[in-house]
RNA sequence: UCCCCGGUAGCUCAAUUGGCAGAGCGGGUGGCUGUUAACCACUAGGUUCGAGGUUCGAGUCCUCGCCGGGGAGCCA
């Protein structure tokens, strides 16, 4: 048996050999008949040729769209102008019969439909491409943080920090919710809790990443991340996964190099490795989608500070259902007007005023602004936000002590600059608004295979 | 959480000012064909999201609810 990739692709006709898959169309005549046979190994599907003289016409009684079958024969040249070659049958086993009630027909189907049928639209031509994809990107992330000394490490998803700023929490508990322990103040008593205190999923490895990468030197992170924000938008999800290298000795300007790196490789990689949904989702999806990598692959990113941006908006500012000044953080429409009008390409907005960022982005001489970086992108938004961390003790003590946060909570976080403290820098990539950008798909809900959303659990 | 748009056949959508519920695809039947989301003919297929209301009459107007989509805020 060989998968459909290799039957297209791999040697040459002639020979014999066994191939399964699900049956995209199947189109019956008097003499002949033809089936598109999709396996998920690659875009393109395998035309099987029957003739019927060597078939029962009940061989092909539940051999429609969505049906899977095990199929002997020789690969010949193919008489048809759509494919170079083909499969001329000689058995057939129904593994799997389908009927007219199959939700996924013939035919283009919306993504809202598919996003009914989780189970079955995986089966589809995009989302096919769009999971092979994912794949890539996984693995691109991988090779390029391995490529340059980078140690993939694994904080905890259960944690009891919530990373200040970053988002709402899930809370994890085992206490009974019908009859929640309480102390005589009346506030829950977590000292019956699994863990004996409150708990949550992480919204980011960050904070913990840190220990490592001050001890490894360059780590990164890739795991999912949850947050239970009530955003209910086409770029949100309530549980995604993130990219959160952490490194040693690198400053602002070593991460944005890292970040646009990182982006290059990994783009110029699914560029090299998915052709073919490259060029499908081109046409069905993102007519612009091509362009995106040339932005990404030739084209130097562009930079503007903060306050840059804020003059660049102000001239601007006419168009603008909401005027910002120095200190406001931007809205969707300047973040779009930024990336979409004024660079036309990824963007690098850096040196936020620090009221704006959280307590651990490095304050700058300059005592209002912070050394951190954002990456914004047409159409996704923020891909990557970034920074150096603040390695100063005192600095760092009085950033949290102005932001209400008791030191006592983060009391290991402050040793770390306590003893051998050191410069460092990371940033988070979001996977999915990565892969968003990649592939072209509008919605969030149509990268992840099994979506989870605010109200929606499907 | 707020604002806007939508929900009509299995799917994608149409239905003029409130006046007979329609088409394509898919299904069935027949025909034709090395076809390409095949093609041609015929045919079946409806609680117009739900509950109220206005009206002689509601897919259409009003109220509430449910679901979906887009946007805002927040963020990745």
């Amino acid at each position: 048996m060989e998968t459909v990739r290799d039957a297209l692709r791999v040697g040459g006709t002639g020979r014999r050999t066994t191939v399964c898959g699900w049956v995209r169309t199947f189109r019956s005549g008097k003499n002949v008949a033809f089936a598109s046979i999709n396996d998920g190994s690659c875009h393109d599907s395998l035309q099987a040729v029957f003739e019927l003289g060597l078939f029962d016409p009940g061989d092909f009684e539940g051999l429609c769209t969505g049906a899977c079958v095990r199929l002997t024969g020789v690969l010949t040249d193919s008489q048809g102008r759509e494919q170079d070659r083909e499969l001329r049958a000689e058995e057939l086993e129904l593994l799997g019969p389908s009927d007219s009630d199959y939700p996924l027909q013939k035919k283009k189907h919306s993504n809202e439909f598919l996003r009914t049928v989780p189970h079955l639209r995986t089966r589809s031509a995009t989302f096919t491409a769009v999971f092979r994809m994912r794949h890539h990107l996984a693995t691109a992330i991988h090779d390029f943080f391995r490529d340059r000394g980078f140690f993939y490490v694994h904080p905890p998803l259960i944690t009891s920090s919530d990373c200040e700023g970053a988002g709402e929490t899930f809370q994890v508990t085992t206490l009974p919710l019908s009859s929640v322990p309480l102390r005589e103040s009346g506030e829950v008593d977590y000292a019956s809790d699994f863990f004996r205190r409150k708990a949550y999923m992480t919204v980011s490895a960050q904070l913990e990443a840190e220990p490592l990468a001050l001890a490894l030197g360059r780590v990164y992170t890739f795991g999912p991340t949850f947050r239970a924000d009530h955003s209910d938008t086409r770029l949100h999800a309530a549980e995604f996964w993130m990219i959160e290298p952490e490194m040693a000795f690198f400053d602002l300007e070593d991460d944005m190099k890292l970040m646009e790196d990182c982006v290059r490789f990994i783009a110029s990689r699914l560029e090299e490795l998915c052709h073919a949904e490259i060029a499908f989702l081109s046409e069905t999806v993102e007519p612009a989608l091509a362009s995106r990598y040339d932005a990404m692959l030739r084209k130097k990113f562009s930079r503007i500070t903060y306050s840059g941006a804020m003059e660049l908006l102000g001239s601007a500012q006419d168009g603008f259902e909401r005027k910002v000044t120095w200190g406001d953080d931007l809205g969707t429409e300047h973040e779009r007007y930024l990336c979409e009008t004024a660079f036309d390409g990824p963007v690098f907005v850096t040196d936020y005023p620090a009221t704006l960022k959280p307590f651990y982005h490095r304050l700058s001489d300059d005592g209002r602004t912070v050394a951190c970086a954002d990456l914004l992108a047409p159409q996704v938004g923020e891909i990557i936000g970034g920074s150096q961390r603040e390695e100063r003790l005192e600095v760092l003590a009085g950033r949290m002590a102005g932001a209400g946060i008791d030191p006592e909570t983060y009391r290991w976080y402050l040793e770390l600059r306590r003893w051998g403290t050191a410069p460092h820098s990371g940033f988070g990539l979001g996977f999915e608004r990565m892969l968003m950008y990649l592939s072209g798909m509008s919605n969030i809900r149509d990268v992840l295979p099994f979506p989870r959303t605010y109200g929606s659990m499907v």
